[in-house]
RNA sequence: UGGGGCGUCGCCAAGCGGUAAGGCGCGGGUCUUUGGAUCCCGUAUUCGAAGGUUCGAAUCCUUCCGCCCCAG
């Protein structure tokens, strides 16, 4: 990366895609910072979360005009509904544990804002994410690492990313510590230097997911039973959308004398049943994964690696196991708990980015 | 009115003479570009009330209050 390519950065508003941007100009890039519209906010009331509101817009704006790139805000509301608020509800009300960051990143940032970017004549779209992307000059093929910052790293959001998205991949802050990114920012003066990191889910306003599932698909909200391992009614829930693998809290067990807490273990959506039991029944081996992407080249053997099945899970020793149709199987060394249906599982191979699917 | 059972934190509930477990809920915190996820801390000087026995009682005795069940 090299010349003055042009690059388009994904500038969200917060501190780390503007770090990269001013990183990017810096070193005498002809920079183009890109911020997406998700939402409608023409109502401008509600507070959004820290990633893409009509603040944020405005955050990238000024940090653009400080380090005097050009700054243009693309709708992608259709596309974030139909691809990302989509698939997060359907997960939901089908009983599994939807991970959206995931989507955005390779369906809209990756792939509709790449096609944008074409648009501006730009080669290269970055991000602020704590990854690396390397060439592999033996196989030609990119290789996804994490950040070296391991407190930060965002690789495991990163894992559905294509060769070719991975071709056209930047992401100048991911060989940073947090750290030295916040001083950057402060030493430029850039005006987001001291913002709070994003976090929760960007497009639920008040937290409050189960009634934005409700409203979208208001079967989701059938009730159902909520029994133990051996089938034994504890008691009702008002539905199956209200609850994720290794949940605790809100069971609703409040009367029930159980001694120990309980953990939802399964949700089985065709009997509207949720699952509960000790923490100890939330250990799981084995898992499958399907629509694996596979980084590096798919293997023809089992491999050794580590594999991660949420985000800030520390990745455990496991053998992996390409299968047909695009699945794989993943058996863990040791018991890990709460293996959740949706989330993604990512393989390591120490910190390069194997490959990953979406847990069964 | 007889006979039986029971009253411990907002709820569920251990304890059965030795100085109030635990779960849920709630409050706070941690973590976090998924998860009202996890994790952590806090949450009854007091056991329906009043007396009594005892070095010491929620635990034993007495009376009272309040529930519940069975008889009638």
């Amino acid at each position: 990366m090299d010349g003055d390519v042009r690059i388009v950065v994904a500038m969200s508003g917060g501190v780390d895609s503007s770090v990269a941007a001013a990183m990017l100009a810096e070193q005498g890039h002809d920079v183009v910072g890109i911020s997406m519209q998700l939402y409608d906010q023409s109502d401008g009331q509600v507070s959004f979360g820290s990633c893409c509101s009509i603040d944020d817009l405005h955050d990238a704006r000024r940090v653009a005009a400080a380090i005097n790139i050009p700054h243009y805000i693309v709708n992608l509301e259709r596309q974030f509904d139909e691809q990302v608020v989509a698939n997060f509800v359907d997960e939901y009300a089908a009983g599994r544990t939807p991970l959206p960051c995931a989507h955005c990143n390779s369906d809209l940032k990756f792939a509709t804002l790449a096609e944008r970017a074409r648009g501006f004549g730009a080669d290269i779209v970055a991000t602020g994410h704590y990854a690396r992307v390397e060439r592999d000059p033996l196989s030609a093929r990119y290789v996804l690492r994490r950040g070296v910052d391991a407190a930060k790293d965002q690789s495991y959001f990163l894992f559905s990313l294509t060769q070719e998205q991975l071709a056209v991949a930047a992401f100048p802050v991911g060989d940073q510590p947090k750290d030295a990114v916040r001083d950057y920012a402060r030493q430029r003066g850039l005006p987001v230097a001291d913002k709070p990191d994003s976090q929760e889910i960007c497009f639920i306003p008040d937290h409050d997911y189960r009634a934005f599932v409700t409203k979208r698909v208001p079967e989701a909200e059938r009730e159902g039973a909520l029994v133990d391992e051996h089938g034994r009614v504890l008691g009702r829930h008002e539905g199956i959308h209200r609850f994720t693998v290794g949940q605790r809290k809100g069971l609703g067990l409040g009367a029930t004398a159980t001694g120990s807490p309980m953990y939802v273990l399964a949700l089985r959506p065709a009997e509207r049943q949720v699952v509960v039991g000790p923490k100890a029944s939330l250990e799981r081996t084995r898992l499958t994964a399907s629509r694996v992407n596979w980084i590096a080249e798919r293997p023809e053997q089992t491999l050794r690696l580590e594999a991660q099945i949420r985000h800030r899970h520390q990745a455990a020793p496991a053998t992996v196991h390409a299968l047909d149709e695009g699945r794989a199987e993943v058996v863990f060394d040791a018991p890990q708990s709460a293996v959740s249906p949706g989330q993604a599982v990512v393989f390591y191979d120490g910190d390069a980015v194997v490959g990953g699917g979406w847990i069964d």
